[in-house]
DNA sequence: GGGCCGACTTGACCATCGTCAAAAAGGTCC
DNA sequence: GGACCTTTTTGACGATGGTCAAGTCGGCCC
């Protein structure tokens, strides 16, 4: 098994967030220490959230905020025809439940890829929080608008750009996750399955797998099942950086 | 000329929020009655702002809030490259300059289709407003979160759906903007070319044409130049209603 | 270990949609 | 009206990536 093959288990057992290593991940950092303090207090620690156990469905109204702190899990949505729309992934450090924020109700599920554990903070004291800290309103209204931005660039992504395109693109953008996580952006271990990449980035199963398979041969990654090392940073930057003779060119102005 | 050829032109010369024929599509009216005499009072009332006008660039701080009153806006982003990537069109009622909420920069442009007229609330009353109303706080937050839901929609329709479909969707969902407007949902101009629709819908301008020519000669709509008839609007849903057999089958759950 | 099942890979084929090109329609200015 | 330019339409062609199908790999249970 290659070193750092598990990717997202940097916390440890802590009952602070001072104390915690993902401090400078985590939105705690944003408040004042008082603040934090009262938060601490009303923060649930939960671990053991085993893989495909779900955190909310789209639709049930919001029981709490969460923090992960370890593990790794994936944001979709369900169209009305049924089919699953992959919104994102979330790391260690990243905000759950944000989707609910102003009508209460989740808009999409999460569900874990592996084994999680959580920091979760109750709507009830979270709100009443919210009410009395105009900083935690703005740091809210932050992040907000960080998944905004995230929703634009996926946008561009998945709308406009071919196939390898993508791929480098959703391999960068994870390793340079990783690497603001103190772990190995060069050599790391997908917690999806083809599946949800394919989705994400709205491809095929066939197309990510021949893509990454194209990739290597190029001398680009190397791939085996769920591992991935990044061989060749720059070349992939290149492709990713949108060289204009790689893409399809639809409408810009 | 055709009745409704402006087709969102529909506000009048009101001096007061309560007068006004937008009321019912604008936020002015989830405030209550002071707050909303507060709002009157620092509302600039534009007009004039002619076609290819800019409201405002990406990148620039915000001067203010707007409330679109008639005409339509054309909200983009320039991708490092250089090109446009067309992220949605504003209607009478729609508040432009969300993007730059958090930031206080503008993460897009908007640039105006045709003459418009504005209700415009500089940032600075704006946010000492806010910072006085959690109503406000908590409209503003739902906004935001609505526009987040569009990023969403458009990130299914461009990603996923084949270019009859996606020309579909457009036409209907503009069909029932206009109509909430209480403007004809049957016939109506486009004020849009076919350049931004292709981008906002991620297609070419060809591909657009053609699809728009064919849903003319299978009796689904006419079509002459920018002006549009919708004619057999249940065949029309049924192709936006993403029958499974005219669907490309990306990865889905 | 062996069998089984699901995940992943690979290949062959083909539809959709982008590209290139040219013509038609529409708008503006004189 | 006519000249000129932009926008839109239409056609021919080809590449990208979806579809279908068959294999290979890997994990898990007995």
């Amino acid at each position: 098994m290659p070193p750092n093959s598990e990717g997202t288990d940097l916390a440890g057992q802590e009952h602070s967030c001072n104390d915690c290593v993902l401090f400078s991940l985590c939105f705690a950092q944003d408040i004042n220490p008082d603040e934090r303090e009262r938060l601490n207090g009303v923060i649930r620690r939960r671990q053991g959230v085993h893989r495909s156990a779900h955190l909310h469905h789209g639709g049930q109204s919001a029981r709490q905020l969460a923090v992960l702190r370890s593990g790794s899990i994936k944001a979709y949505q369900v169209s009305r025809e049924g089919d699953e729309l992959v919104t994102g992934f979330y790391l260690p450090g990243d905000v759950i439940g944000l989707d609910a924020f102003s009508t209460g109700e989740h808009a999409g599920s999460a569900v874990a890829l592996e084994e999680c554990r959580l920091c979760e903070i109750p709507v009830n004291d979270f709100n009443k929080m919210l009410g009395e800290s105009p900083r935690l309103n703005q740091v809210m209204l932050r992040l907000l608008a960080e998944e905004m931005a995230e929703a634009r660039r996926l946008l561009l992504v998945v709308g406009r750009l071919d196939a390898r395109t993508r791929v480098a693109l959703f391999l960068l953008s994870l390793s340079r996750r990783l690497e603001r996580r103190g772990l190995d952006p060069d050599l790391f271990r997908l917690s999806m399955d083809r599946r949800d990449i394919a989705n994400y980035l709205g491809l095929t199963i066939e197309t990510v797998s021949r893509t990454l398979s194209a990739l290597q041969r190029d001398g680009v990654i190397h791939v085996r099942g769920k591992n991935v090392r990044i061989v060749d940073r720059r070349a992939l930057s290149e492709l990713a950086h949108l060289d204009e003779s790689s893409r399809p060119q639809r409408a810009a102005g």
